[in-house]
DNA sequence: GGCCCTCTTTAGGGCCTT
């Protein structure tokens, strides 16, 4: 595959924000796994607030993004039309080199579910990226409200491995008693659209990518409420989620975990954080705040419930086309 | 809206997300 230096200009959207971190998940986990559950606390503590600090004094990452891709993206940025197509191609390619890997590993199989074909080959599971993400919304209802803001969180850590945004929705905001975020932040002309968003959403991604590799983003009610909004702003926006990501919902998570506690289990992620001693560092429901109190909940559900990525992604992750695809329907009459 | 729980399954209430 032709592959060039490219670089985003995210200085033309001053609001978006690509910190550096230091931390490493998978380290973290491979420690903990070592090192017994006496001492995850204070490793995942301190992971976190390394992480926060550099954030913090990050200001000054108002900084173009480095990564590699094709095409010129000052140019793609200035002209939607052909960067979607850029990335549709991309999407394309990458499907093919998945399907075409999948088929030499697994034999004659002309479609394997690649959950079922990460659980028998451990190397597949080598290719997954993951990512905690978060949104803020004008409000619950997918068809009605809006975008307002997006923050992502590489699980591997190192260089721009978190990603945040304000979104301008072109509307009013008229829940900001919940995110103290408010009209006057966001509708604002150095605040990007979600249509001027999403190729940058898409390229940072697939900058964290492996090659060939897949995407498993996690957040929090993630088939009810994060993945459901993304799926309706990007075809808003005439665009698809890209066929490689797959998603994770850390409530079902929780509530497997919570469930043999006796009383009735709180799944707030605040509650979360709460139960497993993990301090808010930040504005809850502000969406970076949230993406690094869910990172340190992500590290203890899994390791509480003994989950290795093969068993992550065979028992509890999905794909956006089985979003809406009720297991029990309420009122099926 | 999907999921879980129960005073249930021929249903309904509550949680979770903003």
């Amino acid at each position: 595959m032709r592959r060039a230096a490219m670089c985003f200009s995210l200085s033309q959207f001053p609001r978006c924000r690509v910190h550096t971190l230091t931390n490493s998940w998978w380290q973290s986990f491979h420690h903990i796994n070592r090192i017994g559950r006496g001492s995850i606390s204070s490793k995942v503590l301190a992971a976190g607030k390394q992480g926060l600090e550099g954030r913090f004094n990050s200001t000054e990452n108002r900084r173009t993004l480095t990564t590699k891709s094709e095409g010129n993206s000052k140019a793609a940025l200035s002209k939607k039309t052909t960067i979607r197509q850029e990335i549709l191609d991309e999407t394309t390619k990458s499907e093919v080199d998945i399907y075409s890997s999948e088929i030499t590993e697994i034999g004659n199989t002309q479609y394997v579910d690649i959950r079922q074909a990460i659980a028998e080959n451990k190397d597949l599971a080598k290719l997954m990226t993951f990512i905690i993400f978060d949104i803020e919304t004008t409000g619950l209802s997918r068809d009605r409200e809006r975008i307002i803001e997006i923050a992502l969180r590489d699980l591997h850590g190192g260089e721009n491995s978190t990603f945040q945004t304000l979104v301008n929705p072109g509307c009013i905001v008229p829940n900001s008693f919940v995110h103290k975020i408010t009209t006057s932040m966001v509708n604002r002309p150095d605040v990007p659209r979600m249509g001027d968003l999403i190729p940058i959403l898409l390229r940072y991604v697939g900058s964290r990518q492996k090659p060939g590799g897949y995407v498993v983003l996690v957040a929090h009610n993630a088939r009810c409420f994060d993945v459901p909004f993304l799926i309706k702003e990007f075809g808003r926006c005439s665009f698809d989620i890209p066929s490689n990501w797959l998603f994770v919902d850390t409530l079902p998570l929780a509530r497997e975990v919570m469930k043999s506690g006796g009383s009735k289990p709180k799944l707030k992620l605040q509650d979360l954080g709460q139960h497993y001693e993990i301090p808010l560092v930040g504005s809850a429901h502000r969406a970076m705040a949230d993406v690094h109190m869910l990172t340190a909940v992500f590290q203890r559900l899994t390791f509480d419930l003994k989950l290795t990525i093969p068993s992550l992604i065979e028992g509890h992750s999905f794909w956006p086309s089985e979003v809406g695809r009720s297991k029990k329907k309420k009122n099926s009459g």
